[in-house]
RNA sequence: GGCCCGGUAGUCUAGUUGGCCGAGGACGCCGCCCUCUCAAGGCGGAGAUCACGGGUUCGAAUCCCGUCCGGGCUACCA
């Protein structure tokens, strides 16, 4: 294990919001970083040009900042190890490349795309290995010459060493060896000259000094080939590895976009809470006891242990999120709350920020904490406040007959001094009793001729945000 | 095909130095209470032959062997 100050990393692509996977990891890596003082380092893997855009780029730190999850070095914040963008970097694999090669560690590959699949298809259908069958391996000088007369291109390969196991330890899955007969000489510097991933992230982990890669699963095979390339570069620093289990869908397939939304900005556009977000992750995969499931992320820094991450894929489960979105959102101070609910309600199309929409709202909050799984569902919860509500069916059907007993709520109404929820309830019980109505009997009839629906918060905090006036109005303007 | 990993209720999991587990917690589901609706809260319930089959043992979810199922990797993708 390495002393001193720990550095973990996540090294996303900028393809846009970030997979609720990756987001994850990046709680890891965070959280381990946090909880020794150590450094959180973003870096970002844009070697594949094509794929960016500045706005992909953006949308990944934002979606890092909305969770929480800053980062100590790494674009716009800089640090001693940059540049922190892969595309600015490609000096670096150059010259580790080359170092590769001149101490014989990589060699030239001359084979061509076609004849490297032709070749692949022949030893699948023999039933043989399909990796590289290390035709350039040992070309002769001559040999060589040829094809540069030729005027093939090349790639460097990595010459993976014989009869050698490479082992390491995995925080997470235990021991770990692989033979080196099971790894292919493999790619390191592609015929255009951009390195592959395997020697790009190899590079800037050594570069970066990295101490512990917390990564997917799918990268547990990328391992031994890592550590061989920092073995040839004469690096015997070995940075703490855990592979984490992989979040599939409720199908058990991996999770992807043809299941549903797997970007964390689709969470965050749904009224999902970053704190209920990042206590849900940390679960997927992680256990403190046999117990607890509500963590702060404070309380994340210093319970989490890589120890206690299980081996087995989890899958994502929003109705377990929305138990843990509402908890949070009832522990929202009310101002806090309304303020958030300013934003979503005005996205749905009510007129929620204006001074009027504000106060509204602040007086509602406090209502709807406790009825609100995701803040998207606070709109139509409120809408009867910024206006008129035609009855749905069923208030509408509630409603048939009830003109008499509406007229005689809305007199009684009128007559209240002082007009606050206390008193409202008061009256309207009165009522009840004069006309022999049980409560339900007395209430919905009027729930529905003011909010238009049989379901809205509490009646007579309704009533009382609403307005002596516009109560009235509503009650007398029924058929 | 080869290498590696996983398999406790619908879901996330506890448990892995074998007995305290005739399997604990949470989400979800069902019911009751509370109650002006919906929630929240309280109480209670259903739901797991611990993937399957052998074995070791006085005793196995926990150890061994085999089988099945699922997944990852096996690219000049990352």
């Amino acid at each position: 294990m390495p002393s001193g100050t720990v550095r973990t990393r996540i090294a996303p692509a900028p393809s846009g919001s970030i997979h609720v996977g990756n987001a994850r990891t990046a709680l890891y890596n965070w959280l381990l970083a946090r909880q020794h003082g150590g450094v959180f380092v973003l870096r970002v893997e844009d070697t594949d040009q094509s794929r960016v855009t500045q706005d992909a780029f953006e949308a990944v730190l934002e979606d890092l900042r909305w969770l929480g999850l800053d980062w100590d070095e790494g674009p716009e914040v800089g640090g001693e190890y940059g540049p922190y963008r892969q595309s600015e970097r490609s000096d670096r694999y150059r010259a580790v490349a080359a170092a590769l090669e001149d101490t014989g560690h990589a060699y030239r590959c001359y084979c061509t795309a076609e004849e490297l699949s032709q070749r692949r298809a022949r030893a699948q259908s023999a039933r043989r290995t399909p990796g590289y069958d290390g035709r350039c391996r040992n070309l002769t000088d001559a040999e060589r010459a040829a094809f540069e007369s030729e005027g093939r291109s090349f790639a460097l390969r990595f010459r993976v060493p014989e009869d050698r196991t490479i082992a390491f330890v995995d925080v997470v899955r235990g021991p770990i060896a692989t033979r080196s007969d099971q790894i292919p000489d493999f790619v390191v510097r592609r015929s255009d000259g951009s390195p592959t991933y395997m020697l790009a992230a190899a590079v800037d982990d050594m570069a970066m000094e990295i101490t512990h890669i917390i990564r997917g699963e799918d990268l547990v095979a990328a391992t031994p080939r890592q550590l061989l390339i920092r073995e040839a570069m004469g690096v015997t620093e070995t940075p703490v590895f855990a592979h984490l289990p992989l979040l599939v869908a409720p199908d058990g397939k991996p999770l992807s976009k043809r299941w549903g939304d797997v970007a964390v900005s689709a969470y965050r556009r749904m009224g999902f809470l970053p704190e209920a977000l990042v206590n849900y992750l940390a679960l997927l995969g992680w256990s403190f006891d046999e117990k607890t499931n509500i963590f702060s992320v404070d309380e994340l820094i210093t319970k989490f242990t890589l120890e206690r991450v299980t081996r087995n894929p989890a899958i994502f489960d929003i109705p377990k999120l929305e138990w843990l979105n509402a908890h949070y959102i009832r522990l929202l101070p009310p101002e806090a709350l309304a303020e958030r609910l300013v934003g979503v309600c005005a996205d749905a199309g009510l007129p929620a920020g204006s001074d009027e929409g504000k106060r509204l709202l602040g007086l509602v909050a406090p209502l709807l904490s406790e009825r609100l799984k995701r803040l998207e569902e606070a709109p139509p919860m409120v809408r009867f406040l910024f206006g008129p509500v035609p009855p749905d069916a069923k208030a509408a059907k509630l409603l048939d007959g009830k003109r008499p007993y509406l007229e005689e709520v809305a007199g009684a109404l009128g007559g209240v001094e002082e007009w606050a929820a206390g008193t409202i309830e008061e009256t309207l019980r009165r009522v009840a009793t004069e006309w022999d109505l049980k409560p339900k009997q007395a209430f919905q009839p009027i729930r529905a001729a003011v909010t238009g629906t049989l379901v809205s918060p509490p009646l007579f905090e309704s009533l009382e945000i609403l307005g002596r006036a516009e109560t009235l109005a509503r009650l007398t303007s029924t058929p």
